[in-house]
DNA sequence: CCCGTGCCCTGGCGGC
DNA sequence: TGCCGCCAGGGCACGG
């Protein structure tokens, strides 16, 4: 499940593959994932930049934008040959040879077709709010007020902050010492502080490490896939805590299996 | 507007 | 060994 880190190294490593790349087919097998994929012509134009937003990976074409969201399973990677293999969703072909495929099991992903003109100003990157990075206390906080669902649904809404998906927004409570199931309102302005120095914390060192989970492939055959590591309490249920060993326990919040510490965390 | 629920999909896993 | 049902969850549509 790719939140803002995994993106971050996908697009680092899709910028040293395939810019400058020029467009000469796109394969659209399962339509949903790139609805205008048959109806727009991209051939010949050039990938001249990949950007990030929140969750979104940005492909500026020469006259054109892909904005693409891999939700939990999407993964892009390169290839070399024609083989196609089960679950290769959309293949963009360039002049060299090389290709590059969107693979989905669960299909959940989207590459939408956008220009220079609308692709801010249009869903979905219209509505995303400001990354951990350039957010303040005091946006946050006059966010969180009037906000009666719990603090983790509301970390995870991405128009009012973007980057933490699941796993990284339980590290980040566990960090702030802050109980999930909190409503958000009921949060105060130094624990915001908290929250947003927590989340910089954990969402850098993700970084660093290539991703808390790691996003690799091989240049043929293809995916190996997200690796986890570093992770204080998700996924950790019935394991103590690293800080004062009581049993870390799993519940729901808002629908989304959360782990917490309920020594550690109030 | 705000909030909660269900849907999209498939594969993996637990239970029997 | 096989089958059934549940779970995983990001974003969005929809309804109260």
């Amino acid at each position: 499940m790719p939140e803002g880190p995994e993106i971050e190294t996908v697009k680092e490593t899709l910028k040293r593959q395939i810019l400058n790349k020029e467009i000469k087919a796109i394969k659209v097998i399962y339509e949903p994932i790139m609805p205008e994929g048959k109806t727009v012509d991209l051939t010949g134009e050039k990938i001249i930049d990949i950007d990030r937003m929140g969750k979104f990976l940005i492909f500026k074409l020469t006259t054109h934008v892909l904005v693409a969201h891999l939700r939990m399973e999407g993964k892009f990677f390169i290839k070399e040959n024609e083989n196609h293999v089960k679950h290769e969703h959309v293949a963009i072909y360039f002049t060299d040879g090389t290709s590059l495929r969107y693979y989905d099991v669960r299909k959940f992903g989207r590459i939408l077709i956008k220009t220079y003109d609308n692709y801010l100003k249009t869903p979905p990157l219209s509505k995303l709010g400001p990354s951990p990075k350039n957010i303040t206390t005091n946006y946050l906080f006059e966010k969180f007020k009037n906000k009666k669902t719990p603090i983790k649904v509301a970390l995870l809404d991405q128009s009012i902050m973007t980057d933490l998906g699941n796993i990284y927004v339980d590290e980040t409570l566990f960090l702030a010492k802050i109980m999930p199931t909190r409503l958000a309102n009921q949060v105060s302005y130094d624990e915001v502080e908290l929250i947003i120095e927590k989340a910089n914390q954990v969402l850098d060192k993700a970084i660093s490490l290539g991703g808390t989970t790691i996003y690799s492939y091989q240049s043929s055959e293809g995916v190996t896939g997200f690796f986890q590591n570093e992770l204080q309490v998700h996924t950790k249920a019935n394991s103590p805590c690293p800080i004062c060993q009581t049993k870390i326990i799993k519940i729901k919040v808002g629908g989304r299996g959360t782990y917490v510490c309920e020594n550690c965390q109030k």
